[in-house]
DNA sequence: CCTCTGTATGATCTAAAGATCATAGACGCA
DNA sequence: TGCGTCTATGATCTTTAGATCATACAGAGG
């Protein structure tokens, strides 16, 4: 898996993604990851923005990390549900 | 390039290792990207959060790309100046 | 030493994120 | 139909990021 994230709303898909993989529910991953339900919904859909803190929170709580590299040309992207 | 972003400082860190690859000052990153001078120097620095939205544009600004991947063991980070 | 350029910092103000609570909607299932 | 679970939303409050201005500080070169 490797996602990349453009705006925040990829950032969301991302997350919604991993979440869904691992069978668990906003409230689970919102307890494990110290962010609130409400929040992660907001996350989740791109609706607002988010701090940093947040994002990092959210990632590490779902095994996943964040990368910077030079752009490269290929996009991949491989998100199935686009719109949810 | 390919760095991890576990902690803010991270951020700062790629980011300045960038920007001076590009010989740009925090000033030209500023115009380039519509971040204040003074909010990169803060992240540059890992002084305070901060937002996604300026992330992202200070990442574009600087033809960096953002992932998100999910965890590899191998943690291979290339940093140069790490104390600077 | 003085100046120039780049970076850090400090203060104030505005906007927005996140915590918190409460509740509404959606959907599956008995 | 009604219940239980999950997600969205709405309101309020606190905290903080970022804009903005002004200025200090550090280093290089003359």
């Amino acid at each position: 898996m490797q996602n990349f994230v453009r705006i925040p709303r990829d950032l969301g898909h991302a997350i919604r993604q991993a979440r869904r993989e691992k069978n668990l529910t906003q409230a689970d991953l919102a307890t494990r990851s110290g962010v609130w339900q409400e929040t992660i919904s907001k996350v989740e859909a791109g609706r607002g923005g988010t701090k940093l803190d947040t994002v990092l929170a959210l990632l590490a709580a779902l095994d996943l990390e964040l990368l910077i590299s030079t752009r490269s040309k290929g996009s991949t992207s491989d998100f199935d549900n686009i719109f949810d």
